[in-house]
DNA sequence: GCATTTAATTTGACACTGTCAAGATTAACA
DNA sequence: TGTTAATCTTGACAGTGTCAAATTAAATGC
């Protein structure tokens, strides 16, 4: 009920409950996190059977891996959107991605949980369409960070293939330690991202 | 039954049931993984009725803190015995540092993922002993870094807090991106250590 | 040495969970 | 219209964490 199931043509039998169930997931789980997920109550939010899932996902685990690829699939066009912007200094875009890669999970945070949890990448045989979704938003990284290379930013000795692992790496562990609580601290966010970026920048400018 | 319980004195009643529950939890968790603990096993493990254990714990969380919190001390003790050895150059020592960082965390997947899951950090009404036991953790990297600081390898106009905090973010997201199976070529694992310390030392040496 | 208090442990029960097999219902297609 | 295939439901199973009340053993006071 309210749903978002493209209200109205509701087939009676099935009115596209796959994607009803990602977005009822979704929904469940930004509000409530990922532990509080159940299937039956999601089931009953929809108004199905518990085990009417079963017929669009293998699994629970499957269903997750849904969510999950639609959150590298945002992360990407919210990435994407901001880069739009023209004349901007490179050294500011850089800033402007450390931050935005922080504020976004910060606002995801359950979401963000879910896109590299371990069940999900852990057992290869799941999902190798979530890999297809996850892999142009490394890409993208990828290419970001070899631009910046190439304009003097960050290290030349380097493969950029190794500096985006270890760039992926910070911002990846700042948000986990932020958004997990061990860094609990909120009002000292942005100092710990300028302080990335300083790091990051192969000259060390002043900001 | 051949868990290490100091065996022999066993009152029967009760021969320091806690530190054996957190025994028999940290084997299985290494063994088999947080997912696959339950409470009802663990008390059969050690021939204990399933809910002895509230006595000693107030939830399942608080077991896992202390199962956490031993990890704080495992990790604390190798890292100093590592750096007793004596005549190494600095940036030998923060070589290791980060080598000695992942190789722990690769070698101890389970426990590093309780030490920092979600569960145990997000409710700060749970267990100010596990603060107490991580910090000195924290602490003693701390120390490192000013102490590198101050011999001019990382960066001169940052506080060292900060940039403790982002090499720590460095470490623990390599780690939980490998750990986790995102980052799978297990070959190039090294090679990102050494990017990483390439990247963080303000001179830009080569290695 | 016995009585009483205190701590440790167990039993029974509850409300959940994910998952599956078998049956019922409806859509799609020939 | 009749048949096939997809979709959904019901009933059931084996788990789970947790709690209240009852049981047992240790510790303490006299």
């Amino acid at each position: 009920m309210a749903q978002s199931v493209s209200a109205g043509n509701q087939t009676y039998h099935h009115g596209d409950l796959r994607t009803a169930l990602v977005d009822a997931a979704s929904q469940r789980i930004e509000r409530e996190g990922i532990a509080a997920l159940s299937l039956r109550k999601l089931a009953d939010d929809i108004g199905v059977s518990r085990s009417a899932l079963y017929h669009h996902f293998r699994d629970k685990n499957a269903l997750l891996n849904a969510v999950a690829a639609r959150g590298f699939d945002q992360w990407l066009s919210m990435t994407q959107d901001r880069d739009q912007a023209q004349n901007i200094k490179a050294h500011e875009r850089l800033k402007q991605f450390v931050h935005g890669y922080i504020r976004w999970a910060i606002a995801h945070p359950q979401l963000y949980d879910i896109m590299f949890g371990r069940p999900i990448w852990k057992h290869k045989l799941a999902d190798e369409e979530l890999k297809e979704i996850a892999f142009p938003a490394f890409q993208y990284m990828l290419n970001l960070i070899s631009d910046w290379q190439q304009q003097g930013l960050l290290l030349q000795n380097e493969p950029a293939l190794r500096q985006t692992q270890v760039i992926w790496a910070t911002l990846h562990g700042l948000a986990k330690l932020i958004i997990d609580g061990v860094y609990d601290d909120s009002a000292h966010i942005d100092d710990m991202c300028n302080c990335a970026v300083a790091m990051l920048l192969s000259q060390h400018r002043e900001t």
